[in-house]
DNA sequence: TCATTGTTTGACAACGTTGTCAATAGGAGG
DNA sequence: CCTCCTATTGACAACGTTGTCAAACAATGA
């Protein structure tokens, strides 16, 4: 009922311990008549090996540590991301450390550049994790970054091309500012307006140019008045839905840069007499449950969330394994998912 | 540039290790002139404790763990918390966590009764955890706990009343049920329906208890034909409201065990022509953003989730700290939060 | 046969901290 | 001034694992 270490293990199959390590490590070079008698002791004795112990003796410590900013937890949206964003992301992140014999441990973190740094450093210090998974936005923070690559802490950044500092995971946010709005274009759409994200996060404009990019491909002149900018919370998007929808030329399609800025869009348009998708059109990002719940549901761009985390952990856990600190790029698949906000244009 | 461990810090300020053992962990017996110069020393170095080798050294780990369903956190609102249910529990946690210099890992766990001891006893004997915080409905599982308190771990049970096994932090479920109906009553309605929750929840039908006890005390008699069961799920709520608004003598106001639900119940009442709140008042729970965003925003009962998680690891450090193990409930205060969706009997 | 190579096994130190206990210093009381 | 007690400090073992290295043994080739 007590304790049961590596050493028990060893005297109840009458090996050493470095024999029971090795078989439980997975490691060459033992009969199979001892892993055997081993793995049948380990089973009987229900050894787990403890992690702080395999932390001090070994060059491993078999944890990942996720980072996320503190204002994209709390619950408000704030982010853009939607609360699910996060779940998704542990979710994702988790099994892949499951499945490898790893665990995650997920840390908040907030504060300004220096700060930051020293709260990073402290978390290093204190866990050792074999790697670290960065979240938007300190996925794009470059210096941050330099700091661990010099300190040779395997990084994962997602979100966003890592560009040969670290390891980017993300989806090619511009080709699906394209796609959404090739949606409205193959629809008949001629105005189609936009509204921003969060200048703070690289995707935002990203999308806006992939929304310019599938504007000159269908040979329609992008037209500065129907962008609006916003920062992903229900009230910019009212903000600048009110705008777009008061020109004299108003838009009969939009795109919005997250769902919440999209469902302002939605009650919005019956202030106007506007019905959707009859009269406006309307494709997001994010595919929350809100999005889905809406009346219409929303049509929008699905980001691979939890793949991108569960890639994100394995890369690491291969990364701390081969000792290797190769700098590398994994773009994901995103995908449009047509539900009732959006129609031809009539 | 390298690791800095105690034994640097020791040199440093010309110490022995165990003094600035002594001086980082704020034990007594230590003269101010040494504290300061350790102090010093260890700000300069910017020495931070390996988790790691404490938990080996000594008899704490610094560790909390938070066992969470699996199916809790998939995106899918299935468990009827919502997503950011999550998101605030963690939140709470967390912060009280980093305030008293211990770390907060968060597990996810599946499974039936046998499966899930045997992965709990696997993450006590690697993580060797200083507490351990249950959630709905783990937190329920009587036969888990009792392991628990067997081998003396800590337990906090979130969202249940411990009755003597661990510690409970919850709110009053029965008492919120009731308050949700007497908001109610007070505005006049009297066929009030409620749409339960799934019953894998204590807090389900102790809702549906607070929500007759209201009905008993305006001196309404419950009717069966207006209780409705459900799961949580906006499916189950639409079956549910779709048979509750068919009823000849149709309720004039509803509460929903959870805001998914309610959502439901409102794209419902558009179907049967009613609009709310003039033809049907709804209350709900969770406080969801979806609730908050909803036209009309959702009147409902906001459980404070992370102030629930905060105790709950504010108490597990206490329990740790001091190697008490007593059985303990605290119950948290709810709101009733007034939006749009209620209004007074026409 | 003997040296050589490779495979299997184990002994032992090391990791960075804290718990224990002894040594020392400083103060109080006689 | 001496003794006793307490406050302060430090030496050292221990925690449970893995890395290193050497020993024992088996297989190979000359």
């Amino acid at each position: 009922m007590t304790k049961v270490t590596i050493r028990h293990v060893a005297e109840a199959a009458g090996v050493a311990v470095k024999t029971v390590s090795r078989v439980v490590n997975g490691e060459p070079n033992v009969t199979p008549d001892l892993r055997a008698r081993v793995s049948q002791a380990v089973e009987r004795l229900g050894y787990v090996p403890s992690m702080a112990a395999r932390r001090m003796g070994g060059s491993r410590s078999y944890l990942l540590v996720a980072l996320n900013d503190r204002n994209n937890t709390i619950n408000n949206w704030r982010s853009g991301r939607g609360n699910d964003w996060l779940d998704q992301m542990l979710h994702g992140a988790m099994l892949a450390c499951e499945a490898q014999g790893y665990r995650l441990l997920f840390e908040l973190v907030d504060g300004a550049s220096d700060d930051l740094d020293r709260k990073v450093v402290g978390i290093l210090s204190a866990l050792q994790p074999d790697g670290l998974i960065l979240t938007p936005p300190h996925s794009q923070n470059e210096s941050l970054i330099q700091m661990l690559v010099r300190r040779d802490v395997p990084v994962v950044r997602l979100g966003v091309p890592a560009h040969g500092l670290g390891i980017g995971v993300y989806m090619n946010e511009r080709e699906a500012g394209a796609a959404a709005t090739r949606h409205l274009t193959a629809l008949g759409h001629q105005r189609i307006g936009f509204i921003a994200g969060n200048e703070r996060f690289a995707a935002s404009e990203a999308r806006r140019q992939g929304y310019v990019d599938a504007l000159e491909e269908a040979g329609i002149a992008p037209d500065p008045a129907l962008q609006a900018p916003g920062d992903f919370t229900y009230d910019s998007g009212t903000t600048a839905v009110t705008g777009l929808l008061s020109l004299d030329d108003r838009p009969t399609a939009l795109v919005a840069s997250n769902d919440e800025m999209a469902l302002a869009a939605l009650h919005c348009a019956g202030r106007f007499g506007l019905s959707v998708p009859a009269d406006l059109s309307i494709v997001s990002f994010d595919d929350t449950p809100g999005a889905r719940l809406s009346v219409p549901a929303l049509t929008c761009i699905r980001q691979p969330i939890s793949q991108m985390a569960a890639s994100a952990a394995e890369l690491l856990i291969a990364a701390s394994r081969d000792g290797q600190h190769t700098p590398a790029d994994h773009e994901l698949p995103f995908s449009l998912i047509v539900r009732g906000s959006t129609t031809a244009r009539s």
